[in-house]
Order: C-alpha cells, then structure tokens, then sequence
DNA sequence: CGGCAT
DNA sequence: CGTAT
DNA sequence: GCCG
C-alpha cells in the first residue's frame, strides 16, 4: 500500500475564512515539481479573466501569472496583456470595455502556458483570443501594412489556439467554486491538467456501456433515432422490459465507430438479437423502419408522448387520460380545470409543492385526485420547460446560483453534472452538484438556498423530496445528509441573459467524502449509470446508489477522492463525460 | 427461465 | 407512480 | 427484447 491518505476531511478549517476579495490575488499554490528558475515575462503585466474557466485552470493560470509575469493585475485597464478563454467579443464585453480591449494584448491562456515553456514572452499572433479584436488590430496597425509582424494572423499553426481550445475549454468550464481556489482543498477540485480518454481501451463491444466510449454524435445516429421511437413508444405502453432492450440496443449502437452497411458489422455488437436485427435490416435497406413510421404517425403515441411531456405525468396517466378520450393540452386543461389563459396565480405566483401524499379528505376531489394540484401548475409551466437552455445560459445558471449560495456560505464547490457535462448544445434542464469542505456546512444548506433563490424571486416552484433523512438508525453519519431538491428557476431581469424563460434546476449537495461518487452519478447518461451499477454489482459485489458505493458482503462504504478513482476502484478505464453519451 | 440500477 | 442520472 |  502507498501512503496512508489523510481523512478526507480537510483540517484547515480556519484558512477556510479568506474572503473572496482575495479572489484575484490569492493563488498560493498547489505544489509544482520543479519550479524553472528566474520570471519568463518579467516585463508583462497581466490580467485573467476567469469568465470560463474552470477552478483548476484558473488556479493553474493564477500561479503561473504569479510567479513569471511582472504583475499580476486587479484590473483590466493596469495591464498590457489580458488572458481570456473567451472567443467572442459580445461574450468579452461583459467583463473588459471594448475600447479598452483594442489597445490590448488580448490572448489565450495557451499563450501563458506556452510563453513560461518558452522561458520568455511568445508572439501573439498565434494566440489571439478574439477574431473581431484581431481584424480590428490587423486594420489599425501600421505596421501590417509593409510586413508580416505580430499582429498579422499567422498561416501556420493559429487554429490550435482558436478552434480546438475554444471547443476543449467550454466543455471544461462545468466546475466552479465560490472561494478563491487557493482556500479549496485539491481533492475537491478537477484534475488539471484534465484526463484524456484512451480510446484504444475502449471497447464497443462490451456488454457494459460504461467500457465504450459513446459520443454525443455517431455515425448510426439515423438509426439509432429509429429504433429510440420503438424504445419510446414501449415505455409509454408500460413494456419496460421491452424498452429496456431497446434502449441497451441503441446504447450497443451509439458506440460503434463506424457507419453501418452490412450485417456483418453488426453481429459483433451486444444487444441487438432476433427482432433488432431484422430492424437494423431494414434500415441498412431502405433507410428507415417501418414499425417507427407507424408508430411516429400513430394518434396514441402522439397523445401519450404529449401527455408524458408534463412534468409528473408518466406512462400510466398518460394512458389513462388517453382511455379518458382525452388527445390534446386543450382537452387536458379543460380537464384538469386550468383557469384558461388566464392562470395569474401560475404565473406570479410562488410555489411550493410537497411530495408527502397529501392525506386528502377524500370526498370533494372524488378518487381522481392524485397530485392533481402540481399536474396542473406543470400545464402552465409546460411551454416554457420545453424550451432548451443553451451552454451559455446554463453557465449563467450556475454562476448564479453560486453566487447565491456565496452569501450563504462560503467556499462551496460545485460542478454543472447531467448532460451539459456530457457536452450537449442545449439543456434540458440544469443538474448542480454542490459539496463544501467542512462537511458540517452541508446540512440544511439545500434548503437554505432554496429559500433564498425563492425570496430573491429565481426560484418559483420547489418539488422538495430532499433529505432521506428518515433517520435510519443502523445506516449512521453522512449518508443522509444528501440533499437534493428539484425546482423551477428564472434568471434574474438583471442577466444578461434574461428572457423570461422559467427552467427546471436541480440542486444536489453532497458531503465532501460523496462528492465525486455523486457527480459522476449525476453526470449519466442513463444506460451508462445503470450499467455502471451493474458492473459495480457484476464484478466487484458493490452497490452504487445516490448515498454512495458500498460493498455488498460487508457494507464497507468508498470515499474516492476524484472521479477518476471511482474508474479506478471498479477497474473500468477512465471516459471522459463527453464519452458517456450512451443513451439516444 | 430469471434478471434487467437504484 | 413519478422523478433523477 | 436480449443475455447467460
């Protein structure tokens, strides 16, 4: 065994307490192995804009500027060269003047990175963040009018700076912490440099999604649309079993690299048996399956996918209010007694729902009952919870949650999990995972931000089956204390990304020990959790539920300290988040 | 034929 | 039964 | 609906 580790519990409870003015100047270091002697840019003063960067870019990009610029600068306009991860200039605007921006260096941290390997200060035009302030710059300066200089864009290697980062760091911009990074114990942090996936590991024919690499995109994705209609309309006629298959077929799919022609390909992959085949055929044929286009045209599966499309209502009262008659929203509101257009009470007003069963006296609400309160509130919420949330705006999400959660209490660490992780345009809804470190400021902090995102008019509606805290006596410490609560949010009017939209938000918070065994519970996508549970349970006798992982034969409970040693403790090969896309 | 995540 | 991944 |  290697060194014993320490609890992970962090002992420094009292540098806990640095205030976030140090924001821009703390950055005392995480060890670096062999410091190079001597300032690479013992001239340069700089300024780094955290927009979009992560915690750990920030704390690395802090530590380098500390250490090899001649300054590092609190503001902007005190600095002659600013680092941005940012490309576009709208999204810089919001941090640095326009008119301040143009008589700056205005780079990439790849530009930092590289100019401190380098030893001293590298050309900038190889690292321009921004094209607008580069065309802007290319026009102004006079002396790109006889010959290439530095603010020319280069022929040869620019795109390295611009496109492939651009990609690389806005997929790596899900964790934030609400303390100057240094004051947050590492274990709590993403790894930087971050992990990259060895794909050659990988393999797609493994009975187990989280072995396969599962792109956002495959080559299949045709197809697999295709029989994600079957898998579709199975649940919402109460065949789990059936779509259970279906969708360990699609996930079978979603990982196989190459574009389908023959049914040889398909032989190697699990999953796809008897009737799949014949599907799979058809497609390769004619380029659709039969059984999905009657499905898709199919007055039921309309009426039972629209139904199911309202928050609460699943696959059993979708059916019975099918068997009602009832085909439309219009029908359904007339039958759940919405106020019409002119749901007020909806719209202004603030909800809470609890999801104890209401002991109802059972006479006025006859036997129809059940939840009929919230499937009514879902009906004015459905319009705007069918609206997707771009990357941008979940960011904005986050940030101010964050900032909420701040005034509450400092120095908690969050990472946006579900699909934005996985690296998805558009969202949903927005998964948080939230952890600090002193374990004892997690209980009760769910609530408390709830409450204070209520009152401060950005949360409207809180479904609150928080806290299993059923107090089970035998199960002792941490594992009640995780919280979670499911609400509908609205970004402030003083966004700038305010447009009135309401969106579902979920809010989890984790012991420190659980917080990576619940962010990568919470990063999915489904099929890939589940047989990430079934693996667990498969080869390693353990179980992986929203509490933690635990051995079966003995109860032993795991507390890995990144998301990688959760790979590690069940011997799977480390997949990067935007490699679990393993549902349709 | 039982299992299929929790 | 519905929700979450 | 597929797998061991």
């Amino acid at each position: 065994m290697p060194f014993k580790r320490p609890a992970p519990l962090p002992s420094q409870s009292e540098s806990q307490s640095s205030s976030s003015a140090n924001l821009l100047s703390g950055s005392s270091k995480r060890p670096r192995l062999s410091p190079p002697p001597g300032k690479a840019l013992p001239n340069v003063k700089l300024f780094i804009v955290q927009a979009k960067l992560n915690t750990s870019a920030i704390s690395e990009l802090f530590g380098l500027a500390e250490q090899h610029a001649k300054r590092l600068c609190n503001k902007p306009e005190d600095a002659d060269v600013i680092v941005t991860a940012i490309g576009m200039r709208r999204r810089l605007e919001r941090h640095i003047p326009w008119e301040l921006a143009k008589h700056k260096a205005v780079v990439t941290p790849q530009w930092l990175r590289d100019s401190v390997k380098n030893g001293s200060s590298l050309p900038y035009d190889n690292y321009i963040a921004i094209q607008d302030l580069q065309d802007t710059i290319v026009q102004n300066c006079p002396e790109c009018n006889c010959k290439p200089c530095a603010c020319s864009p280069s022929s040869t290697s620019s795109y390295a700076s611009s496109s492939l980062r651009h990609s690389q760091e806005s997929l790596a911009s899900a964790t934030s912490a609400t303390s100057p990074p240094t004051a947050i114990p590492a274990y709590l942090l993403p790894p930087s440099p971050p992990l990259e996936t060895d794909i050659t590991k990988l393999d797609y024919t493994s009975r187990y999604a989280c072995q396969r690499a599962s792109p956002l995109v495959c080559p299949n994705q045709a197809l697999v649309h295709e029989l994600d209609i079957i898998r579709q309309s199975r649940a919402l006629e109460g065949e789990v079993r059936s779509a259970l298959s279906y969708a360990r077929a699609v996930s079978a799919l979603k990982a196989y690299p190459h574009k389908i022609t023959s049914m040889k390909q398909v032989e190697k992959l699990p999953y796809i048996g008897t009737k799949i085949t014949g599907l799979v055929e058809e497609f390769i044929d004619g380029g659709h399956i039969n059984e999905a286009e009657t499905i898709r045209s199919s007055v039921r599966f309309q009426a039972l996918s629209l139904f199911s499309s309202i928050y609460g209502i699943g696959p059993t009262t979708a059916q019975r209010l099918y068997d009602l008659g009832l085909r439309s929203l219009d029908e359904l509101e007339v039958y759940y007694g919405v106020d019409s257009k002119t749901q007020t009470s909806i719209d202004s007003g603030i909800v809470e729902v609890e999801k104890e069963s209401k002991r109802r006296h059972a006479k006025d609400e006859g036997d129809e009952g059940l939840g009929d309160t919230w499937i009514k509130i879902a009906l004015g919420l459905r319009e705007d919870l069918a609206i997707k949330i771009p990357r941008d705006e979940v960011e904005e999400m986050g940030r101010v949650v964050m900032r909420e959660l701040d005034q509450l209490e400092h120095g908690c660490v969050s990472t946006i999990v579900g699909g934005y992780r996985r690296g998805k345009p558009e969202s949903s809804d927005v998964d948080m995972v939230f952890t600090h470190p002193d374990a004892s400021k997690i209980k009760g902090l769910c609530k408390r931000v709830v409450q204070r995102l209520h009152e401060g008019g950005m949360v409207s509606h809180v479904m609150h089956l928080s806290g299993f805290h059923a107090h089970n006596p035998l199960r002792t410490t941490h594992w009640d204390s995780l919280e979670k609560s499911l609400t509908v949010f609205i970004l402030p009017p003083s966004s700038t990304f305010y447009r009135g939209t309401r969106r579902r938000l979920d809010l989890i918070f984790s012991p420190p020990e659980l917080y990576w065994t619940a962010v990568v519970g919470w990063s999915g996508s489904i099929m890939f959790q589940r047989d990430l549970r079934q693996w667990a349970k498969d080869k390693h006798g353990m179980k992986f539920d929203s509490s933690g992982i635990t051995r079966r034969y003995d109860s032993k409970v795991f507390f890995p300290k990144t998301e990688k040693e959760v790979f590690d403790l069940f011997e799977l090969e480390w997949i990067d988040p935007t490699l679990r896309n393993a549902d349709a």
